[in-house]
DNA sequence: TATAGGAACGAACACTTGTTCGTGTCAACT
DNA sequence: AGTTGACACGAACAAGTGTTCGTTCCTATA
């Protein structure tokens, strides 16, 4: 494939940086007056090129109807979930009352190609060095699905009644008991009856940003 | 503060989706037609209403100038960090040949509120259990920024040379020798020559998307 | 030198889109 | 009944914007 013409290259780039900074795409009169061009069709011309290499869309018959292909300033795929508070190990974990109140105190925007799906979820940050065996640390995130019932072999954050603590292990039923298996797989299972637990949130996904 | 009747409801709703969709904002007319309102000037009234309110902002003299202030779909800070490798204890780490290749083959997403700061980063999808001391788990991605010096106390990627192997650990110098602290507080630190490691890069933030 | 094609030019044109204005409806209040 | 203000209507207008077309410039190739 042929190189892009300079003028092309800057075409290209002034979209994307108008797309950082306006929300809406620019027109070709922008883009003429930007790069000095002296008549729109110029422009057009070289949109139509660029268009060619699906390097942009064009919406005809539409205003501004200009959209970045390649999309590395386009519309993301985020998600906003919201930190509706702290895990530890003697505490159990906040419920998650208003998932929708979407200006809650603090969120965390992650990239749905990193989560399976994105409903019902929500984060926590740790406090302490408690699950240091599922690999987490004191300070990471975690992000939970709400959910009250798990598969065999899910990490899961489960309360433990007499203990009074919560934890996040591998969880599997095994008859009347069930076996809470820690990450790290240096360490041992914990064993204990089924009613003695209660299943807070499935483990989606954990966020470290180191200091 | 008024609540919203139940048309600007509905045209804030909408916005939202059109420009989830679209990536340009929709027309007045856009509006008019989706909610079967019989005039342009009900749409702009009620536009008018969310703009007194600043729950849209308005560019005027611009076509499909409708911006949200919420912006919860609207631009976020949001970088694509090149996934160029993998990291495992036997094997150096990749060199970052070409940050600036943006159509590589893999990149992570991430919001800048989770980054100090966003210049020089690479990340690494890790192979195997060898960084588990550094509570970091076999498929985890490791974001390091590239770096070759770093201070006492950052948890940095070390190539040993003897013992020809990568490490994430915090690092210590201590005059002649350097001291390698696991982040597991339970494990003992590494002790060697100052002339037998090489800095690969500065740990910056640990993703594990938990299957 | 002649020719062809990529790239650019300028201007006119037509469609898209925001704005304005006079009018109408309806409920709340005097 | 009269008044007021929020909300809605329809149509015409004006500005914003994409498209088209004839033309020119330039370089490569025969």
């Amino acid at each position: 494939m042929k190189d892009l013409s300079r003028r092309q290259r800057a075409i290209l780039d002034f979209i994307e940086g108008f797309l950082r900074e306006n929300d809406y795409p620019p027109t070709i009169r922008d883009i003429q007056r930007e790069l000095g061009i002296s008549s729109t069709s110029v422009v057009d011309y070289n949109l139509k090129v660029l268009e060619e290499r699906s390097l942009i869309r064009r919406n005809r018959n539409i205003s501004r109807g200009i959209e970045l292909v390649g999309r590395s300033s386009g519309r993301h795929n985020i998600v906003a979930i919201p930190v509706i508070g702290q895990i530890a190990a003697g505490l159990p974990i906040p419920v998650p009352g208003d998932l929708e109140g979407s200006d809650a105190a603090e969120t965390i925007e992650l990239s749905t190609d990193l989560l399976p799906e994105t409903r019902d979820l929500f984060a926590l940050r740790v406090k302490g060095h408690s699950m240091v065996d599922a690999l987490i640390n004191d300070g990471d995130i975690v992000l939970l699905r709400h959910q009250e019932t798990c598969e065999n072999g899910e990490t899961v954050a489960v309360w433990i009644k007499d203990a009074k603590e919560t934890t996040l292990k591998r969880f599997y039923h095994e008859g009347e008991r069930v076996r809470l298996q820690p990450a790290n797989v240096t360490m041992e299972p914990i064993y204990t009856p089924a009613d003695n637990v209660e299943i807070q949130g499935k483990l989606v996904s954990v966020v470290r940003a180191v200091v």
